[in-house]
This record gives structure tokens, sequence and C-alpha cells, in this order.
DNA sequence: GGAAAAGTGGGGAATAGTGGGGAACCAAAC
DNA sequence: GTTTGGTTCCCCACTATTCCCCACTTTTCC
């Protein structure tokens, strides 16, 4: 299939279970998925065949760029790795959700080659603040 | 098959489906396509061939300019792969219909590496709006 | 004129999303 | 060593939606 598209928005349940849309979990040869945080506003969840590439770019920045290294463990610290249990659910620590502010909902993004998890109003609040001057150029990417 | 060309008007039933003109099924290698919202006035239907290198562009521009991310997400979030069922039908979700302001009927408008999706009386104003002054540089396309 | 294909409509089965019970596991307290 | 409390996980159950399939009509093509 191609790259993650498409939004939802699911319910954070009691024991911090968000079911995963169904279609992003077509396609991933697995079941499990690693959860992290590039970003201030979302969560960030890769597929194997995503973070693979990634992993060795973080290793090799680390090589070339030790001073980065503190930098680098603090994100591989705050991730992790989860699977869907049989309902297809992922759970997302408590603390993880607080740093971006899920509480009830949580919106799905798909993000090419990635799937993003956002609070559904600071998605909205950064889409409306997002930046127009790309537009022309994204219009002749498709033109 | 050359380019996508000419114009159909199909019926939008109570599910949200709508058939694909059937020229427009034949050539694309799967049954499947990425429905997309580009401009504000219509949708967008890319085969496989026209979306891929859409998709690299997409992902070149994360990369190099990060600030365009919120506009690419937008994007992205928005679109879908839809396939078509046995008859021939896509499914257009109520909320992409909503936004270019799709009821009963939907005109497919065929633009060459990709399909449009509009409203049909949209379609007429916009057309009739359409600036004249390019007039001669299309003429001489053909001369 | 007949056969095939295209467009339209709807019923029923399968799946997705959601909630909750209870076993298994671990840790500290008695 | 046993008990108690708290997590974690696995499984079952309910509901709504989606998807798949069948059927009918109209048009196209030979």
């Amino acid at each position: 299939m191609s790259g993650y598209l498409g939004s939802f928005v699911h319910q954070v349940d009691a024991k911090g279970r968000v079911a995963l849309p169904a279609s992003f979990r077509r396609g991933s040869e697995s079941e499990s998925f690693i959860l992290i945080q590039v970003h201030d506003d979302a969560l960030s969840l890769l597929p194997h065949a995503s973070w693979r590439p990634v992993e060795e770019e973080l290793r090799e920045l680390m090589r070339k760029q030790p001073e980065a290294r503190a930098r680098v463990l603090g994100l591989t610290a705050s991730a992790l790795e989860v699977s869907t249990d049989k309902q297809g659910r992922i759970l997302v620590p408590d603390r993880m959700r607080e740093l971006v502010g899920l509480v009830r909902e949580a919106l799905f993004v798909g993000a090419l080659n990635k799937i993003e998890i956002w609070d559904p109003k600071r998605f909205r609040d950064s889409s409306e603040a997002s930046d127009p001057k790309f537009d022309p150029f994204i219009e002749s990417i498709f033109a």
C-alpha cells in the first residue's frame, strides 16, 4: 500500500488504551510499532520499516557528532515499542499522553511513512496556524 | 492510454458512493486511487502512478523545509486511499463531500494525470470565471 | 435484436471501535 | 511466608459502521 493517509478520532479509555485505525493496521509487516516523541505537539508512531533507517541515521549522527549524544539519548529514552492487543489497540503511557495533551480523544493522522497522534484541538490550531506560503509550491507538485 | 479526458456526471447515493466513469477505470494499474483535496473547489483523484512522485516530493519538502510540516500534515490528514467496489464505485466520506459542496451529483473531470471531482454547478461557475488572458498562449501550443 | 457493459439501489454479513471483567504478575506490607 | 494492593494483559460482549454481494435498469456495442 502507499503511505499512511487520513485522520481518525478514537477514544482513549480509562486504561490508556487507544484503537489504532484499521487502515493503519493493514500493510505493516508486524503488529508492533515504535512510539516516540519527535515533535512537541504530537507523538509519532513508526512501523518497523520506517524506524529501521531512522535508527541507522541516529547512530550515524552520534558517531559523527558526539556532542549530539545527549539529545539522541533524550529521544531514545522516551521511546518505546508498542504492540497491538487482539482488538487492535495500543497502550499509550500516561506520561506520554500528558506531554502532548491527550485526554479523552486521540487524533490519528497519516503522515506518509509514519503516523502522528494528536490532541484533536491542538491539531486544528496547528493547521490553522500553518504558513500558506508553501501553497503555490504544493499545488505545483500536483500539476 | 493517454491522460484522463472528458467529463461525466454521476449520482452520489445515500451511502456516499459514486460510480467512477468506466473510461477512467481502464488503464489504471490497480483498482485503487488516492483521494485528496488539493484545491478549495474540488477533490482530486490520483492513480498510484501519479501519486507516487507526489508522495516523494512531499517528503522531500518536509525534510528540507521543516516549517512546511503543518501544511503537509493538513494535506495527508485529509487524503485517503479509496478502492473501487465490484460495481466500480468509490466511497467519498461525508466530510470530504461537504468541503467541496458535493450533494446529489458529482462531476468527474479528466485532468490529464489525475481526475477532479466537482459539484456540477461550481464547475460551471469556475469555468465562466476563467481568465481569457491565457488563450493566445494555449492557441500557440497547438500551432 | 440481443448481449454485454455501465450506472444505481438496497439487504445482510463481517469488521471496527468501545467498554469492562477477571486472571496473572509484581511489589511492598504484615 | 503469606497477604494485600496495584498493574498489566488477555479475553468476552455489545453496537455501529462498513463492506460485500445480489438485483434491477439503462445504455452501448456488435
